[in-house]
RNA sequence: GCGAGAUUAACUCAGAGGUAGAGUACUUCCUUGACGUGGAAGGAGUCGCGGGUUCGAAUCCCCCAUCUCGCACCA
C-alpha cells in the first residue's frame, strides 16, 4: 500500500478490474430478489455535467449498496437521442465547421452526420461515467433509437392509434420559428418580457364610432377574423350581429358575442385571431370563424399580410404601430410586461399557429397515472413533489407529438398517394384499404424526444417481446432523476407503463435537485460557470466528488457546487486511507477473524458497540433515501471514534509485549474497518476496494461483498458508559492544561478522587487510557483532599474529581479565572435543571425517562459544582 | 393569481417536540512512531418577524416579510 493516498494511482485500474470481472452484470436469477434502476439516459448531445454527476453518484450508492445486500441488482445504462436538442446542435456545428445549412445537407446526409455524432458522443459518456465509477451493467446499455427501443416505439403508437389514444388534427400548437418545428407544452418556457398594449381603433361599419381594442401583439391583425365581446356587456352588447373595420386592411369583421372576453380587462373588447392564439383559437372554434394563418414557418408575414408580406414579425409589429398612428387609429400606448413563450431549446419566441400535427389524448392515460400514486403504488421522495406531480396530471392537455425534424423516430403514418387514406401500421402496407393503391409515402415528422424515453424502463428490457429480463426486473425499483423533468419525463413514462405493460414503471421516484455554482447561479455553458466533473476527478479523484455530491444536500434540493467540500472529503479519504495504513502495518500473514475467544478490553467492546449500532442507523438512513445522513454517520464514526479514539488507545497494544493482546487488538481494528471500508463503498468505491486489496478478509472483492448486519452480541451499553466517563475525563484534562498553557509534553502525575467508588476503579483500571490520551505520568488514586497538592489544578467529572499536580506551573490567578468561568457554567446549568424540575406541568406530563434524567442531571451538576466552589476556596486562600 | 421551497455560526448547509450540529474560515497550542490533506483545546447562532397549540416550540399550526423556483395566465 503506498503510503501517499493517489486516488489516480488507482481508480482507473480498479474499474478496469470490476469490469473484467464482470462485477455488475446482473443476470434472470430466481435464487435472488432483483433490484432495479434504469438510468435516466443522459441526452448524446454533450458531455456530462455535474447534474449528472449528482444523478449517477445517488443511483450508484443505491445499486452498490443494494448489490451487497445481496439483490440481483440490475443499473440499466444508456444514452438518449435527444431529438430537437442533438439536431440542433449537429447542424450548428457543421454549419460553423462548414458553412452548410439544414437544406443544402439534405435529410440523408444529416442522419449519417447525427449517427456519427451519437457514436463519438456516446463513447465519452460512458468513459465519463466509468471515471465517476458507475457500477453499470455495460453489457445492457441502450440507445433509444437503437433497433429495439425503435421497435418498442412503433409498437406503442400504434397500439395508442388502435385504441384511439393518437390521432391527427388540425389544432393550434406552439411553434419555434427557429428550429421550425412543432413543440409540445412543456417543452415552452415561459419568460416574461417587456412589452405594451396598443388601443386601436375598430369602426363599427354601418354606424357611429369605433370598438376601442387593446393588443399586446399588433401583428396579428392581419389575420383578425372577429371582434368579441361579453354578451353581457351593457357598452357593447347592442354592437353583436354588426361589424367592424379592421384598420389598415380592407376587411370587415363580424362582432361577435363570448363569454371568454372578461369586461373589465383592458378595454372589454377583443379582436380575435384564432390562427395565433390558443383561446382565440377556442373562440374561433365556437363562433365558425375562419382561420387565417399570416405567417410563414419562418415567422415572416405572408401574403395575407399585404405590404407587410416578408417582414419579420417584431419589425411588422413596429411597422403596423406606425401605420395605425399615422393613420389615426392609435388611441394609446401603454407600457404592458408580459409572459412569452419561449423555446426550451433555443429561447426563440415561439409563435401559436394552427397545423395538421400528431396528438395523444391524454385524458384516458392520466387517470390511471393519479391512481397509482394516490393509491401508495408508487411512492415520490420527497413526498412535495407529489403535488406537482398530481397538479400536471388533473390539468393536463392533449400532447402534440410530431416534430418537423429529421433526428428521431419517423412517425409510422402511411399517407395513400392516390386517396386521403392515411394507414398507421408497424411497417409501409401494400395496399390502401380505400382504393387499392400502391402507392404511399411515410410521414416526414419525427416523434418528441420524449415519446421514445417514456418507453425506457420496458423497452431497455425487451418490450413487447415477452423476455424474461422484462418479467424479472420490471417494474424497477426506483427512479433516481431531477426535479426538472417531472414532466417530461416522470409522468410520460408512468402514465406509458401503466397502459403498455399494465404496471407502474417503478415503485419510488426520488427526486433530487439540481447543481448550482457556488453562487447558487445555474451552471452553463453560456455563462461559463460549469464545472467539469473529470477536471475535479482529475484533482481530487471520484471518491471526493461522489462523497461531496451525496452529502452535499437533502432530497429534492439544490446543491452549490463548493470546491472547500469537494477538498473535505479528499481529506476524508486521504484520513481513512492513513488509518488502514496503520491498521494493515502490523499485520502478518494468517487469520484476524473474532471468534469470541478473545479477551477484549473496555475500548474494544465500546468500539464494537458503536459500530453496531452504526450499521443500524446507516442501513435504515439508506432505506430511506437519506443519503446524504448516512454518509455522514460514516464520516464521523470513522474519523471521530475509529481513528480519534479506538486508534490511539489501541497503540499501547500493538506496540506493546504482549503477543495475544496484539492480536487480539488487531482483529477488532480489521473487522471494525472491514465494517467502515463496506459501509462506505457506495459512496467511496474506488479508495474502499484498494484498501480492501490490503486488509485481510475471506470474501470476495468488496464490490460484491456483503452487506453488514447489525450484531446484537456486540451491543453493550456498559462499556459506552464506562468510554464516555473515561473520555470526558481525558477531554477535561487536556482542557485544563491547555487553559494553564501546559505543553503536552509536560507530563503530569493525576491523582483521583472518587465519590463514586466505581467511578475511581474505572479510571484506575484503564489510567493507561489517560496516559496516552492526557498526557499523565502515572494516575493514583487518593481517598482524601488533604493528600492533593494545594497547588494542584483539578478537572471534575461526574463521580470523581482529578487533580493534576503542577507545583511550577500553576499560576493561581489564571486557575481562579477558569473556576469561576466552570462555576458560571454549571450555575447555568443548575438553574435551567431546577427551573425545569420546578415546573408542575413538566413534572406531572413530561415521559418518566425525561424526569429521571433530568434528576440525574441535577445531582451531577451539583456534585460538580461542589467540587469546583471547594477548589475556588482552596485557590482563594493561596492567592492571599 | 395558484403552488412549492428557502430563511439556523462569518460562509455553505444538515438536523429536529425535550439543554443548537457539520464542513470551511477564525484563535491558541502541538515535529507523540497512520495521517500537517494531521492532532488538541477554544470562540462564535435569542434557528427571518409576530401570534397560537404544548409542561416544553428552532422543530407543529396560522399570519407576515424577503429570496428562489414551478404552474397558470387577461386579449
Amino acid at each position: 500500500m503506498q503510503s501517499k493516498y493517489n486516488p489516480k494511482e488507482f481508480e482507473d485500474r480498479i474499474y478496469e478490474k470490476w469490469l473484467s470481472e464482470k462485477r455488475f452484470s446482473a443476470h434472470v436469477n430466481p435464487n435472488k430478489k432483483p433490484y432495479t434502476i434504469v438510468l435516466p439516459p443522459p441526452n448524446i448531445t454533450g458531455q456530462l455535467h455535474m447534474g449528472h454527476a449528482l444523478d449517477q453518484t445517488l443511483q450508484d450508492v443505491l445499486i452498490r449498496w443494494k448489490r451487497m445486500q445481496g439483490f440481483e441488482a440490475l443499473w440499466l445504462p444508456g444514452t438518449d437521442h435527444a431529438s430537437i436538442a442533438t439536431e440542433v446542435r449537429v447542424l450548428k456545428t457543421i454549419e460553423e465547421a462548414e458553412g452548410i445549412t439544414k437544406d443544402q445537407l439534405g435529410r440523408e446526409e444529416f442522419l449519417k452526420r447525427a449517427w456519427a455524432w451519437r457514436d463519438e458522443y456516446g463513447r465519452i459518456i460512458v468513459n465519463q461515467m466509468q471515471k465517476l465509477g458507475s457500477s453499470c451493467d455495460w453489457d445492457k446499455e441502450r440507445f433509444t433509437m437503437d433497433e429495439g427501443c425503435n421497435h418498442a416505439v412503433t409498437e406503442v403508437f400504434v397500439r395508442l392509434y388502435e385504441k384511439g389514444l393518437i390521432y391527427r388534427g388540425n389544432r393550434l400548437i406552439n411553434w419555434c420559428p427557429d428550429c421550425k418545428t412543432t413543440l409540445s407544452d412543456a417543452e415552452v418556457e415561459h419568460e416574461e418580457k417587456p412589452g405594451a398594449f396598443w388601443h386601436v381603433k375598430y369602426p363599427i361599419v354601418d354606424g357611429e364610432g369605433y370598438l376601442e381594442i387593446a393588443t399586446t401583439r399588433p401583428e396579428t391583425m392581419v389575420a383578425d377574423t372577429a371582434v368579441a365581446v361579453n354578451p353581457n356587456d351593457e357598452r357593447y352588447k347592442h354592437l353583436i350581429g354588426k361589424f367592424c373595420k379592421l384598420p389598415l386592411f380592407d376587411r370587415e369583421l363580424p362582432i361577435i358575442g363570448d363569454d371568454y372576453v372578461e369586461m373589465d380587462f383592458g378595454t372589454g373588447a377583443l379582436k380575435v385571431t384564432p390562427a395565433h392564439d390558443p383561446n382565440d383559437f377556442e373562440i374561433g372554434l365556437r363562433h365558425n370563424l375562419e382561420q387565417i394563418n399570416g405567417m410563414n414557418d419562418d415567422a415572416t408575414m405572408n401574403e395575407v399580410a399585404g405590404k407587410y408580406e416578408g417582414m419579420d414579425r417584431f419589425a411588422c409589429r413596429k411597422a403596423i404601430v406606425k401605420d395605425l398612428e399615422a393613420e389615426g387609429y392609435l388611441v394609446m400606448t401603454k407600457e404592458h410586461p408580459h409572459n412569452v413563450g419561449t423555446c426550451y431549446r433555443c429561447s426563440t419566441v415561439i409563435e401559436p399557429r394552427v397545423s395538421d400535427q400528431w396528438f395523444v389524448k391524454m385524458a384516458p392515460l392520466a387517470g390511471p397515472a393519479i391512481d397509482v400514486v394516490n393509491n401508495g403504488e408508487m411512492r415520490i421522495i420527497p413526498d412535495r413533489f407529489t403535488k406537482v406531480y398530481m397538479n400536471w396530471l388533473e390539468n393536463i392537455r392533449d400532447w402534440c407529438i410530431s416534430r418537423q425534424l429529421w433526428w428521431g423516430h419517423r412517425i409510422p403514418a402511411y399517407y395513400c398517394q392516390t386517396c386521403p387514406e392515411i394507414v398507421v401500421a408497424k411497417e409501409m402496407p401494400d395496399v390502401c384499404p380505400s382504393c387499392g393503391s400502391s402507392h404511399f409515402k411515410q410521414d416526414d415528422d419525427v416523434l418528441d424526444t420524449w415519446f421514445s424515453s417514456a418507453l425506457w424502463p420496458f423497452s431497455t428490457l425487451g418490450w413487447p417481446e415477452k423476455t424474461p429480463e422484462l418479467n424479472y426486473f420490471y417494474p424497477t425499483n426506483v427512479l433516481v432523476t431531477g426535479y426538472d423533468i417531472i414532466f417530461f419525463w416522470v409522468i410520460r413514462m408512468v402514465f406509458s407503463g401503466l397502459d403498455a405493460m399494465g404496471e407502474k414503471p417503478f415503485d419510488d421516484v426520488f427526486i433530487h435537485g439540481l447543481v448550482r455554482d457556488a453562487h447558487g447561479k445555474k451552471m452553463s455553458k453560456s455563462l461559463g460557470n460549469g464545472v467539469d466533473p473529470l477536471d475535479i476527478i482529475d484533482q481530487y479523484g471520484a471518491d471526493a466528488l461522489r462523497f461531496m455530491l451525496a452529502t452535499g444536500n437533502s432530497p429534492g434540493n439544490d446543491l452549490k457546487f463548493q470546491i472547500e467540500r469537494v477538498e473535505s472529503s479528499r481529506n476524508f479519504a486521504n484520513k481513512l486511507w492513513n488509518a488502514s495504513r496503520f491498521v494493515i502495518m502490523g499485520l502478518e500473514e494468517g487469520q484476524y477473524e473474532l471468534d469470541g475467544s478473545e479477551r477484549l478490553t473496555l475500548a474494544d467492546e465500546w468500539i464494537l458497540s458503536r459500530l453496531d449500532t452504526m450499521i443500524t442507523e446507516i442501513t435504515q438512513a439508506l432505506d430511506k433515501y437519506e443519503l446524504g445522513i448516512a454518509a455522514n454517520k460514516i464520516y464521523e464514526f470513522t474519523w471521530n471514534e475509529y481513528c480519534d479514539w479506538y486508534i490511539e488507545l489501541a497503540k499501547k497494544r500493538l506496540y506493546g509485549e504482549d503477543a495475544v493482546a496484539k492480536q487480539t487488538v488487531q482483529k477488532v481494528l480489521v473487522k471494525v474497518l472491514r465494517d467502515i471500508l463496506k459501509l462506505l463503498h457506495p459512496f467511496m468505491p474506488f479508495i474502499t476496494e484498494e484498501i480492501w486489496g490490503f486488509i485481510p478478509h475471506a470474501e470476495d472483492a468488496l464490490v460484491t461483498s456483503k452487506w453488514p448486519e447489525a450484531d446484537e452480541k456486540y451491543q453493550n451499553p456498559t462499556a459506552e458508559r464506562q468510554m464516555n466517563s473515561i473520555m470526558e475525563a481525558i477531554r477535561n484534562l487536556r482542557n485544563v492544561r491547555a487553559e494553564m498553557d501546559v505543553v503536552p509534553s509536560r507530563k503530569a502525575k493525576c491523582m483521583i478522587l472518587a465519590s463514586d467508588a466505581s467511578v475511581g476503579e474505572l479510571l484506575i483500571n484503564q489510567g493507561e487510557y489517560l496516559m496516552t490520551l492526557a498526557s499523565c505520568s502515572e494516575v493514583v488514586l487518593v481517598t482524601n483532599n488533604k493528600e492533593v497538592p494545594e497547588d494542584a489544578v483539578s478537572a471534575v467529572i461526574q463521580g470523581a474529581e482529578l487533580y493534576l499536580p503542577l507545583d511550577d506551573l500553576i499560576d493561581f490567578e489564571k486557575e481562579m479565572d477558569r473556576l469561576q468561568k466552570e462555576k458560571a457554567k454549571l450555575e447555568k446549568e443548575v438553574e435551567r435543571v431546577v427551573s425545569k424540575l420546578n415546573n408542575q406541568g413538566f413534572v406531572a406530563k413530561a415521559p418518566a425517562h425525561l424526569l429521571d434524567e433530568e434528576r440525574e442531571k441535577e445531582a451531577k451538576y451539583r456534585e460538580l459544582l461542589g467540587t469546583v466552589d471547594a477548589r475556588i476556596q482552596v485557590i482563594s486562600l493561596k492567592l492571599k
